[in-house]
DNA sequence: TTGTATGCGTTATCAA
DNA sequence: TTGATAACGCATACAA
């Protein structure tokens, strides 16, 4: 014996099988396959689990079966309520299924070592991977690829997904802002946004439907994501000498759309005559603010269950659609 | 050989060691510890690295050495943002210091498993647990202690921390708002807060202050947490009646005070002359307001660095301070 | 500075 | 239905 560690204290499972007289690989039936164990003895050995406090070491498991039962979220922020809410429901569908979730931050910067953090990741052989957002440096998709684990990218609808695609379509979310805004006799329009890719994507479906039919875009503001109450205001002391006559103004975020309706307040801009505002998210700030803010809602919780349940499909060795694309909605509230 | 399991094309220390003509132990000390390498033997080592794309196995690693390095994060939501900044930053301060943070929602049901989660997460072997708010099961700290895990409490100021603590005094922020705006000459009170114990606390610290102070606590409501902006509206509905002649509500959030100003306005009745708003929690949401909204801040992203950096040194068998009491400030703006 | 032997705690595989 | 055995891929302890 050529070691001295610490002798660990902790029981194992060769504990419980000496507790329960039998053979260890009994007792890890008893966990992962109880119907392959006669209920008389499965019965015993749970006393003996029970009686010495046995909690199995899945790091020893996962090294053993090759799963580690552990999926990767790698999520840009979860100080935004946008992206809380599709991460937090992937994370209980996850837990339910026995998997684990570990959390990686990627921030907004565009310097961050993408492709670092996710071989860190991968480093932990995580069956399967949850990326929020589809703009990734070619790098990572290269690494996902050639690691050949199951991946849901989460948010975006892009043709060419890594592996899997839970998302809506930002483009269209523009045009149908441009349409809803221009159905109600609009022709003059603005946008505030961030400078993240899928605002991006909005703000430009949203300039080209509103070139199509005829109108003009009198003003843009662009702020660095993620976006903010005081992105809203700054873009509404900025672009307020464009705003007259009435302009409408389709918002990067519910939070930019708060704060837009509060500095027109204070400017004293009449909501909507003079200025008609559209957010993004429908978040609860929308929702029961006075006057509540039309906004642009999608099932967020929804698409994170999704995502889990493609995820775990695919790990199951089951077929799981390669892209889902999930619908969004206007609802139309006091501010336009 | 007693199995036949798929033969892994997976470039493992093996393949590297071979690559590079050394034992399989100098490519692992290339990586845990180079400096106990020559750097010409460590340069060939990492040319056959990036050569093979060798991307260590983490789960082998941990199970060999008994360090996971992982960190298990036990959250009840991160949807509402008062934890969102402190675990973002705890989760950042962790990664930097190559750990892995595992999330873990127990959500703010009585009847969650928590002694379940807790064991689930055990079985993952972290090298320490990160626990928001200290208002546990019993057994759950009889677990932690069991499993001789380092673990820090994080949000509560409580006198026997399961380990280590990080923390405010909650009743003490009721006792000081209360102070505030005796200060300002108020004799009526009011309360609209969540029904989770940290808020329970600010609530009886706040209650006693006032009548230590003489004044009259004319109303108080109380809502299921997390807190929304849906509860402020609804408690001044709610609160009405009992808020003339001049009240002052402390909140049980800044979602909160955020409705109460809201519906307080719809309702015609002037801030601060007629009814003085304080939320809790600080966030933009209360800054950018119109009126600003007086909050009680606390630095929640150093508590969460805090928070990680004293597991880290305990984790590293250092010394580390048992109970860490973080400062909180009122910030007078314009609805006092 | 580098290498060798061994075990970390579990599960896949085959045999009984 | 149960058991014996050999990996899983790496790092510790010690030797050279």
């Amino acid at each position: 014996m050529a070691r001295k560690r610490g002798t660990s204290a902790a029981v194992k499972i060769v504990d419980v099988a000496a507790a329960a007289n039998v053979a260890p690989m009994t007792v890890s039936r008893v966990l992962n396959a109880p119907d392959r164990v006669s209920p008389a003895t499965a019965a015993r050995v749970r006393e003996a689990i029970d009686k010495l406090g046995y909690v199995p070491n899945l790091i020893a498991g996962g090294l053993s079966s090759r799963r580690s039962r552990m999926i990767a979220a790698i999520v840009p922020t979860i100080a935004h309520p946008l992206f809380a809410a599709p991460v937090s429901a992937f994370t209980d569908a996850m837990s339910q299924a026995g998997y684990h979730v570990l959390l990686g931050l990627s921030g907004y910067q565009e310097d961050l070592d993408m492709p670092g953090l996710i071989r860190a990741v991968l480093g932990r052989r995580p069956d399967g991977l949850l990326l929020v957002g589809s703009h990734h440096p070619p790098a990572v998709a290269a690494l996902l690829r050639e690691a050949a684990v199951p991946v849901v990218e989460m948010f975006d609808f892009t043709p060419n997904p890594i592996d899997m695609l839970v998302g809506f379509d930002h483009r269209e979310v523009g045009v149908e802002v441009a349409r809803f805004f221009a159905g109600r006799g609009h022709k003059r329009f603005a946008v505030a946004r961030g400078n993240d890719a899928r605002a991006v994507e909005r703000g430009a479906g949203f300039a080209a439907t509103v070139r199509e039919l005829g109108g003009t875009l009198v003003g843009e503001w662009i702020y660095s994501a993620p976006s903010g109450i005081a992105d809203g205001r700054d873009a509404m002391r900025r672009l307020a000498p464009d705003l007259a006559p009435a302009t409408a103004v389709m918002c990067g975020s519910d939070m930019t759309a708060l704060g837009m309706l509060t500095e027109a307040r204070v400017r004293g801009l009449a909501v909507p005559e003079q200025l008609a505002i559209c957010g993004f998210g429908d978040l609860e700030v929308c929702r029961e603010s006075e006057p509540a803010i039309t906004s642009v809602t999608v099932d967020s919780a929804e698409m994170g269950r999704m995502a889990a349940r493609n995820l775990l499909a695919r790990i199951a060795g089951e077929s799981a659609p390669a892209r889902v694309l999930m619908p969004f909605r206007i609802v139309p509230r006091a501010t336009t």
